[in-house]
DNA sequence: AATGAATGAGACTTCATTCAT
DNA sequence: TATGAATGAAGTCTCATTCAT
């Protein structure tokens, strides 16, 4: 019964998904539920479930938001074809990620680490984020292999195993600031610096 | 059975420490009930109870577990007076790490990343991790500086800065393999000392 | 196996008994659980259950010696063959019942009204308070009546339905003390006087 | 079936109370359980925990509607301006308690007592009965005042303390009805009316 | 499309009682 | 007799989902 147009289809969508997402950052993934849903949202139960078949396919959305918007600073800043020094690559990544991470009703990456956590299990969300992931690795490794071209890494140097390092200062930065606070782009950029200009 | 020594309530709390371990490898932190660990231990709901006082309390251990023996792994390699190449101890780390992981009722490390999806929203987990992973970045700061002492980082690199950068390739390795496989600690180590001298 | 005596285990059975009583004066009748009384009463379950089939047995004891305990106030008061002003006879009967309410491990009457919760609802409490009220409704009829051949009541007063107001007055006084407080034996007795000598 | 009429919530709170109400009245306070509950409403449970927060607010509002009945006896027969003979307020009182007590779906009185079991220990049911036990003493206390003012009570009787006898008489017929039987209100008036025309 | 009351399986936890030692 | 760990039925409550209106 198309009595409704697609836009506003999208805008329910989007409130239910921007309700939720304050749930999660606010309770959790797990604590949160589809009675704060929909309280939050304003909408029914009726409506929640008119726009999503299940809560699992809600917090999959939500999971998918978090490291799509992860993913896609990282595909902005990767992109053009300089060959910029992996520091500061890095620091520009971390940089956008603290912005975006600011903004909106939450935490980006308290909602990613909690989006490991379930993807490490299998299931839809694994299936959805490995790509992701799969795709930030190439760009790193990328990184790195134009970095090497530039002289910035020994010819001996494998440009595949550089780019995965490289891909894992991420979680490690993210686990450390929500865990630890004390950690700054800035720092571990320098800290990457130095380590590349021994 | 009255009069039980000290050795057998230990025992017993294992049974049911390893039993839940099972449970939160197979099924996840939240999928897992205490039914299902109930069954899996063999003991009955009382008896269970009378070792851990609810739910949550078995996770925590869970979790500390978890987290501790990862802890004890880093600090059996970190706690001797050597110098040795930073990218050497990553390798011993992540070898131990993958050692102790494949041993035992189940992948220790997928435990790990669920445990940070908790610590990240604070509570108890978040109390007993957080001086944990302190406590393995002071030793991580303490290789960087012994590194540059002995010539391997320029004289203007901050250990301090280093030492985070270190420590937050673990998480990089943990997630990597297990949402991506195709990461070993031989290539990882090999990639940090690809940038360590380059 | 009577390896112990008789006076062993009476005195047995009135710790458990005792025990139980200062657990029922501070949770209250249901609320108290054989653990409660287990630890209070520095034995083990075994033990208990050694000197009682149940808890339900346990808590009927209880009962009897609260309800005992007021009964026999009254018949120490009431038996002798004088003739006193029922005012005179109710204020020693509640003069005692305070006196002995705030001895012990804690108050009589509070655990008496629990018993009476008990007791309309049938069982063996029921078949164990009914008869000590009928005594009791017996002793207080027997005060009207000599009430009434020393004059105090009208030839046409029937003295059992004044037995019966008589006894009704008590369960009054220890509602209205532990309810409201501001209710003591002088009042009360002055107020019965009042009635009776208008 | 949305939008349901306050009228319609009423109803299902209703429901629900009285079905509990004919629960305890069979099977006291503490053996009702939520099970028996549910289903004697003939709903589910998460529609009766749609209308109660839990079990404790239901048994409240059951002792509340309890003593709130027995005390609206009162204070229909009470507020009036005549100046009665308190024997007949008394037989009215009792008259109408035993009229409503044995209509509905469970002895009115028999959930009283088991309402003071719990009030005496404090908490809830004590500061909802507390008032109204108080508010019922002023009553009688005013009724004591106009019989001294008819001269139905000599110059030096205090009306507070025969106020207080008389509001106490109420218990003690309940009591006695419900584990005697053998108690009328004509012979309880009687009773009154002989001691005061003594 | 929207509502929200209703459902009911299933979660966690307690606790009276037993029985091997 | 005494112990106290173990039992497991039963209790209270939650919450994802449905469906009559």
């Amino acid at each position: 019964m198309p009595k409704v147009t697609e836009e506003h289809r999208n805008a329910r969508r989007e409130q239910i998904l921007r309700a939720t997402w304050r749930c999660v950052a606010r309770e959790g993934f797990h604590k949160t539920t589809m009675a704060d849903v929909i309280d939050e949202s304003g909408l029914s139960a009726g409506a929640v479930y008119g726009y999503f078949r299940s809560k699992d396919q809600i917090l999959t959305a939500i999971a998918d938001r978090s490291v799509g918007t992860v993913d896609q600073v990282f595909h902005d800043l990767l992109a053009d074809g300089r060959a910029p020094h992996p520091a500061d690559v890095l620091q520009a990544v971390l940089d956008r990620l603290l912005d975006v991470a600011g903004q909106g009703d939450g935490d980006l990456t308290l909602i990613a680490v909690q989006a490991w956590g379930e993807a490490v299990r299998g299931g839809e969300i694994h299936d959805m984020i490995q790509p992701r992931i799969a795709g930030l690795r190439d760009h790193w490794v990328e990184v790195a292999r134009r970095h090497q071209t530039a002289g910035g890494l020994g010819p001996d140097a494998d440009p595949e195993q550089v780019g995965r390092v490289l891909l894992g200062l991420i979680p490690g930065f993210i686990l450390q600031r929500l865990l630890l606070g004390e950690v700054t782009p800035d720092g571990y950029a320098a800290g990457v610096r130095a380590m590349l200009e021994a």
